[in-house]
DNA sequence: ACATCTCCATACGTCAGCGTATGTTGCGCG
DNA sequence: CGCGCAACATACGCTGACGTATGGAGATGT
């Protein structure tokens, strides 16, 4: 039995809890006792280590702001030199990452998504994401020996169709990576 | 005064009413007593017309499903012969009828497919309408004299990108239309 | 060893939302 | 004119979720 006895929970064990549970149920199943449940332990437990649960959910945009594109954008380009191989490499490890990183990798982004339109706050936070990585992504396109201008709506396109094909995927599934590289050929 | 008063209240009043409550605050704000008070009234009305809150979001879904698809097709084929000036009509119209139609339009799009995402009822419904849109498109490019293959590709990919932008615009508002023509110019 | 501090358990009051049961009102009609 | 039904209004009990308050167990320092 390798399991570890449960010493003590730390805030980041509760926000990956919560993490898991948005990209389940949405925004909405969020809730200290369902948390503590699935945690095996109290709402007590909860309130000690947070304040209440908006101040949760902050942490939690918090969290997922800081990683949500840095851990990508190191992945490009640290596996491909500058140029449309990165395009590539985006394009197939952007469909591949569902549910493996601590914060719920892209799994849990269209409920994060629905989060925005709803709360001002993951607004906000959803906007900086957006830019960040399209700004990004304009970069590698860039890169390419594109004008700014082709650059910039090339990667609004490109990550748009990402948006779609994972919203639909988070329905049905789809070979999302295919469907992304296809889009890249027509865009370069 | 050309305030006509309330002699009765219909079933669709409701059923606009929460689609006006779902498209501003998601699935999880549709509930009996807010949209009695929207509508100037007791949820006595509401248990009076609905037998309870799950039939009567069945009875939304139903209702969408069925207006989701056939207006747009509508639009596009009685304002355009076939070829790509079809495509170019519904790159245009898509992304202007926003909140305007009874059953929220598109506006309630984002929320209806976070519902998909979290209801099995709902993504059985998003499913149907998702091919059938999909479906519709592909035929466009077809009449433009691209071989199935090829068209369902394209289908998908401009539906991706209308999905990936309509997404976007739900947060920050931005120009929908003009990326739309931008990406059909891309699958042309 | 004993007091303290951390970390959690339990019990409580509150409130929103559900669904039911029953009271109330206004029109249609003989 | 008054009866009856459609279309609500109101009152109720119930559950789930919040946040608080207080109790308790286990490690820890001196």
């Amino acid at each position: 039995m390798p399991r570890k006895l449960p010493i003590s929970l730390t805030p980041n064990d509760w926000l990956r809890a919560a993490f898991v549970q948005l990209a389940a149920a949405g925004v909405q199943a969020i809730k200290a006792e369902v948390l503590a449940k699935q945690l095996k332990t109290t709402k007590g437990s909860f309130y000690w280590h947070f304040k209440d649960v908006p101040t949760f959910k902050a942490e939690m945009l918090k969290l997922w702001e800081a990683e949500a594109t840095r851990s990508i954008m190191l992945a490009v380009t640290s596996s491909a030199p500058p140029g449309p191989q990165r395009l590539h490499v985006l394009a197939r490890i952007v469909s591949q990452m569902n549910a493996e990183n601590d914060y719920g990798g892209l799994s849990a982004e269209p409920a994060i998504r629905e989060w925005a339109r709803v709360e001002l706050q993951a607004a906000t936070a959803m906007q900086r994401v957006d830019s960040a990585r399209i700004a990004f992504v304009k970069k590698l396109f860039v890169d390419c020996g594109m004008t700014a201008r082709d650059a910039r709506l090339r990667a609004e396109l490109f990550y748009s169709g990402f948006l779609g094909l994972q919203a639909m995927a988070a329905i049905k599934p789809i070979d999302v990576g295919i469907r992304m590289s296809e889009l890249l050929k027509l865009l370069l």
